[in-house]
DNA sequence: AGGTTGATCTAC
DNA sequence: TAGATCAACCTG
């Protein structure tokens, strides 16, 4: 069975993507992500906003690695990290604003096989077969790699960001969305930030 | 603790 | 240029 024929062909628009990457971060939670023949609904993300944002790649301006961050919202932004791993975001704002969302774990809906994790940024990007091949790739107009809406409100519990304490006191800032009812989270939230009890499972 | 590699930075 | 350093991670 196709992604299309089960139903998870909608594309999310452009609109969607051209807000601030904090707004986009917490509606992407229960979203689909399509690769393919592959589903699988987005459970934790985290927002990267711009240059002013230490933690976030724009820091160094437009580069040859930042250059698909620095374009138009919508378009996937992948890059290697640590020389083993692909993590895959989407770009927001707009073009030169340097804002984008970056996926760290999404639960198999189709076409994922169960046994292999799928929580971790690294990890998720492995299991959907995404890789730096598929930087820049419009998600607006592509059949094979985009967003669908998601289908029912999901939870949402808020943290700080994991994996950029080099950035100072902006790596505590409560960027980060997961649903914590979900079981491929990369990690519980440290603490529950003003959105009243956050029962975290593993 | 350490692997592994491309991007970026720093020193000639 | 070339060599050094770093990195939004994962595994053991």
């Amino acid at each position: 069975m196709t992604a299309a024929l089960a139903g998870y062909d909608d594309h999310l628009p452009r609109e969607f993507y051209a807000r601030d990457a904090l707004v986009v971060a917490r509606a992407l939670v229960g979203t689909y992500l399509v690769h393919g023949h592959r589903v699988a609904r987005i459970v934790e993300t985290e927002a990267y906003r711009g240059p002013k944002d230490l933690a976030c790649h724009a820091r160094a301006g437009v580069t040859k690695r930042t250059r698909t961050l620095y374009g138009p919202a919508g378009h996937a932004y992948v890059f290697l990290i640590y020389g083993m791993y692909d993590c895959f975001n989407v770009v927001c704002l707009g073009e030169g604003k340097g804002h984008a969302v970056l996926i760290r774990g999404v639960e198999p809906v189709l076409g994922v096989p169960e046994d292999v994790r799928s929580d971790g940024p690294g990890r998720l990007a492995r299991a959907l077969d995404i890789t730096r091949a598929d930087n820049g790739a419009d998600l607006v107009s592509s059949t094979h790699l985009y967003l669908a809406p998601r289908t029912k409100r999901p939870r949402i519990a808020v943290s700080a960001r994991v994996g950029v304490a080099y950035a100072g006191e902006i790596a505590e800032a409560p960027w980060r969305f997961l649903d914590p009812t979900s079981r491929h989270v990369s990690r519980p939230p440290p603490r529950s930030i003003g959105l009243g009890a956050v029962t975290s499972r593993r």
